[in-house]
RNA sequence: GGCCCCGUAGUUCAAUGGAUAGAACGGAAGUUUCCUAAACUUUAAAUAUAGGUUCGAUUCCUAUCGGGGCUACCA
């Protein structure tokens, strides 16, 4: 890349005018501002040590140098510290006509033995997904493809918390109120219908806690009293007990929950490599916890349970095994850790998990190293942001949430609602107006959540639907499709653009090279979005290319230009840039329509 | 109480310590006999407060104020 050569030639610069080593890392490189004319800009202020020049004689000398070492570089212009460099046409129609027909432009090699694990999802199957993991979802998804683009292998993994307290907590319910009802029979999806029984043990159990307090409990006492919470804990000794009856109502209900879970994921678009269960990994993980207790890095208190003492290392003490035997949240992952390990040996293992999970991540980390485990170095907690209501928090418990499924279904039928009163839905079949409301309400969801840096919370207001205008889904499949358009056009007007081939020294209008530049910047956006594991990268990406084009493409004509030569210039720019748009979308999981 | 994260236009989001803080939606005003107006153009509007470090701070440090999370023998 152009950029490399540039911080090379600069460090060659200072070594050469001031006598001076410098890392190419180093080089204040970046894109130069729109308004000022220039492609790529050298800050010279942290080199003015190394010069004892004036900023601007230093930018003059540096500018000088390169211009005279470097082909590429038609001229430069000095604003106080800022070294401007305007490269070539030349350079530019090079790097177009050479990229428009490469397949992989953009992608980088594979240049790694290990794979990379990915865990997203992880979900609970005591009740259906929500807004929450939609943005885990969709961000892992994306990642995963993201550090494919960087050359990785990646093994998407997802860990299905199917055991626990809290699955025993809607069993509980399901057996006291269920009235043996199924999904058969209510119609009701399973994992929504395991959802109902959750809800509603929460909703009695709080009421037991109210009326013990009222008797005089403390809070604290109550919460543990209550006849509900006692059952369940019950049911989860039972279960771990392998108690048979325990086991064919657990396996059912959880079955229940996997129908459902699938159907969602499908809509959603995503899929894994590998499916981890909790049930599956806790007892590796009891295993482990009672090898700590033996090495000694651990310690066991009076009623038997089992800690790690991390005050020395500014955390505090945790659990990993009750008094009663059983297995908290942190002993699975403990084992899932390990395991993950010896199925894979990966470079490193990343947990798209909530950033509320912070602390549990540092303590997994923290024991995994006391066990001497050198992998705990390589695990990666990706801490996304909560997706907040404008009421706050969403709640399972409490029935607060947007639901996946829902929402999904609002999103088809506002894109069918728009798309029909635009008349573009009428001279499509219906199976293909269908697959389009889908492509565009998909499209829609996604941009919205994915353009979101992922470490920060973000807002979502139920009450404005998400929109279809402006920086969204729908603006870059509308340019994607208007491209499209406007190639069939070019085909049936028999532009051979295909195999034409352009001369290099098409001089380039402004607008021509902004576009050119846009498409170039591809490469870095990728590695950037990779090494920063942001999706969000990309999509603000997306929205520079897309819209920079739309203003390309309504300032200059393409078909109707009379220069045959410009016409294929412009015809290259629109479909390189339609192929980005389309390599960009599916990057964050998105898909573009040939016509909308 | 302790620990962690976050405060940018009316709203939702941008800005590797760099030039005049960008967009979108919403507001105001325009562009269709012209390759798809889900588009394009113009316009008003913001860095919570007070210090500090720096040639330069939305960005780093300290304090204050405001919001959120964790601090469970829930996951």
């Amino acid at each position: 890349m152009i950029e490399t050569k540039l911080r090379e030639r600069t460090c060659e610069a200072v070594k050469t005018l001031y006598g001076h080593e410098l890392n190419p890392g180093a080089v204040g490189l970046e894109k130069t501002n729109r308004e000022i004319t220039g492609d790529f800009t050298i800050v010279v202020f942290p080199l003015l040590k190394l010069s004892r020049k004036s900023p601007e004689a230093t930018a003059t000398e540096i500018g000088t140098f390169l211009q005279q070492h470097m082909p590429e570089i038609e001229s430069f212009h000095v604003i106080k510290g800022f070294l401007n460099l305007v490269l070539s046409d030349h350079f530019w129609m090079k790097f177009l006509s050479k990229n428009m027909v490469n397949p992989d432009f953009g992608f980088l090699k594979s240049r790694h033995e290990r794979p990379v694990v990915l865990e997203y999802s992880s979900p609970n199957t005591n009740k259906p997904l929500h807004l929450g993991h939609i943005r885990n979802n969709l961000l892992g998804f994306s990642l995963a493809e993201i550090l494919k683009a960087n050359g990785h292998k990646v093994i998407k993994v997802n860990l299905v918390n199917d055991r626990g307290i809290h699955i025993c907590k809607s069993m509980l319910a399901y057996m006291k109120w269920g009235n043996n009802e199924t999904p058969g029979t209510t119609g009701l999806k399973g994992d929504h219908l395991i959802g109902k029984y959750y809800v509603l043990f929460n909703k009695n159990y709080k009421t037991e806690v109210h009326d013990l307090i009222e008797k005089g409990l403390t809070e604290e006492e109550a919460e543990r009293q209550a006849p509900l919470i006692v059952e369940a804990q019950e049911i989860l000794l039972k279960w771990e007990a392998k108690d048979p009856e325990t086991v064919d109502l657990w396996k059912r209900m959880n079955g229940w929950a996997y129908d459902g879970f699938d159907v969602t994921y499908r809509r959603l678009g995503v899929d894994f490599d590998h499916i981890y269960y909790e049930s599956e990994t806790y007892l590796l993980g009891k295993y482990l916890v009672m090898g700590g207790l033996e090495q000694g890095v651990l310690v066991q208190k009076e009623d038997g349970s089992i800690w790690a003492d991390l005050k020395d290392e500014g955390l505090d003490e945790k659990l990993l095994l009750r008094a009663d035997g059983t297995s908290v949240y942190m002993t699975q992952d403990l084992g899932t850790a390990q395991l993950r390990f010896d199925d894979y040996h990966p470079s490193s293992m990343i947990y798209v998990v909530g950033n509320e999970q912070n602390y549990h991540f540092d303590v997994l980390k923290k024991v995994l190293a006391r066990f001497g485990k050198e992998y705990s170095e390589h695990i990666l907690h990706l801490s996304y942001g909560m997706v907040e209501l404008p009421q706050g928090k969403m709640k399972s418990r409490e029935g607060t949430v947007v639901d996946a499924d829902d929402l999904m279904d609002e999103m088809y039928q506002t894109a069918e609602e728009t798309t029909r009163e635009l008349g573009k839905a009428n001279e499509l079949s219906d199976d293909d107006a269908a697959g389009l409301f889908k492509t565009i309400g998909m499209g829609a969801l996604k941009y919205f959540i994915l353009k979101v840096d992922p470490k920060k919370n973000m807002l979502f207001d139920p009450a404005e639907s998400i929109d279809f205008n402006g920086n969204t889904g729908p603006f870059m499949q509308y340019t994607y499709a208007r491209i499209q358009s406007l190639l069939a056009r070019a085909g049936s007007a028999g532009y051979l653009w295909e195999d034409a081939v352009l001369p290099v020294q098409t001089p380039l209008l402004p607008l021509e090279k902004e576009a050119i530049k846009r498409l170039y910047q591809f490469q870095e956006t990728i590695i950037t979005a990779g090494d920063e594991l942001s999706p969000a990268i990309v999509a603000n990406y997306l929205f520079d290319l897309a819209k920079g084009f739309n203003q390309f493409y309504q300032e200059l004509p393409v078909l109707k230009e009379a220069d045959q030569q410009k016409v294929l210039l412009r015809i290259w720019i629109s479909r390189f840039t339609g192929d980005i748009i389309k390599k960009s979308m599916k990057l964050l999981g998105i898909e573009v329509p040939e016509r909308m």
